[in-house]
DNA sequence: TTGACCAGTGTACGTCGTACACCTATGCTC
DNA sequence: GAGCATAGGTGTACGACGTACACTGGTCAA
């Protein structure tokens, strides 16, 4: 075992995590156009076809950069003022993609989101439930929030099916998203079978910032009181 | 003149709109991953570079593609109520974007904006300014309102350079964008060049937000009330 | 010793965007 | 009408891309 690196033109074998986070590094540097599948092989110092060892495809490998990122946001801070832990997780996230400016398009073009994803926002679901919001109110906040979360758009939750009852599986591991699932289902106003009423989730974030918009205007806001 | 296309096999010469209609349809009916030089010329019955001499390369293809989408816009409808007027027209941008699915992507991948694109913005600008919000305020609405105005995010303003006075021609064909150009450029309070405050535009969004949610917490807000 | 397994290799295919040289019919000028 | 520039369409070709598929060599359990 101690000879494991001793054949002097050994390489370190390649593993999942390291080609991620050599793709993640290539983005950040050159761009996401410019991040290929042989581009990356040749910064790993290995032929294309090698990475397939350790990824499906491209796709995956997307997705996995997609979560290298996630998992770089801070979790939620302790505290008893829910908007306070919102913000700063949220501002969090913002710095994270910041950071990473190929990221936020990535995410958009995922077509469903990945486990750690998935826990990301039901942690976030959390926060405000534990505000007190209930789980009607958090649902709508969620959709209302839509690209300062993360990015995404709102049909993110047309993951599960248009009917039957929702995966059981998932209300164990993500708890407030079922929560919010559920919600979603058994109001189903306007839409036919399960999912959201995209047009609500649209017209009550954008009526929020409306009226957000007039109250300002009649109080003569402006942004001065800030320097 | 009589016999335009009398010459029994003679094809109607392609030009640039015609292309545009076709990429656009092209996209609607297959996906815009999908769409490839090849695949258009192919279905214009045409050789793939024939239609190199009607768009530059594909990047201008995707330019005009999204302002044909954006051209089928409502104009502003006339009113003394600014929220129903701007209402009316987001509303309007999300039914152009429902229709066209592949189009919010593709926006969000242009680096800068078309003049047709500009020319939306300052009209919506424009409306907020008709509606008795100063500048500065409209400015901040305008990034707030973010990707609910069209799929943008917030550093749309970022094509002014750094420093110098701003484009003169712009100020004329885009008078309210100029004048929110103006604003951010000399209230520069934490941006060393010109340009807007992208930390402050997000958080001033977020705040927005968060503060209406907290106020319909309050309140005990249920969604049953739209039913 | 054998043989299964696994990371990495090499070759090859089909698709993409597009550079470049070419053709050909239109319509303008004399 | 004769001559000719020009605009629209063609054909060939090149260098990327993602990845299928068959392979090789090195490790380790039995």
């Amino acid at each position: 075992m101690s000879r494991q690196e001793a054949t002097h033109t050994h390489r370190i074998p390649l593993n999942r995590d390291r080609v991620l986070r050599a793709a993640v590094a290539l983005a950040d540097a050159t761009g996401i156009d410019a991040l290929s599948m042989r581009r990356l092989a040749q910064e790993l110092g290995v032929v294309p076809m090698a990475l397939y060892k350790h990824v499906a495809n491209k796709e995956e490998l997307l997705d996995g950069m997609v979560d290298t990122v996630v998992g770089e946001i801070d979790p939620p801070a302790a505290g008893p003022d829910w908007q306070r832990v919102v913000r700063g997780r949220i501002l969090s996230a913002r710095r994270v993609l910041l950071h990473h400016p190929w990221a936020a398009r990535v995410i958009e073009s995922r077509t469903g989101p990945t486990p750690t994803v998935l826990a990301y926002l039901d942690s976030m679901a959390g926060s405000f439930r534990d505000g007190g919001l209930s789980a009607d109110l958090t649902h709508h906040v969620m959709h209302a929030m839509g690209s300062r979360l993360l990015g995404f758009s709102q049909e993110l939750f047309a993951t599960s099916g248009p009917s039957g009852p929702p995966d059981p599986g998932l209300a164990a591991h993500y708890p407030h998203i079922a929560e919010l699932a559920a919600t979603a289902a058994h109001d189903g106003s306007s839409t036919v079978g399960g999912g959201c009423d995209d047009q609500f989730e649209f017209e009550f974030a954008l009526d929020l910032l409306l009226d957000g918009f007039e109250s300002l205007r009649r109080q003569s806001w402006t942004s001065a009181r800030k320097a």
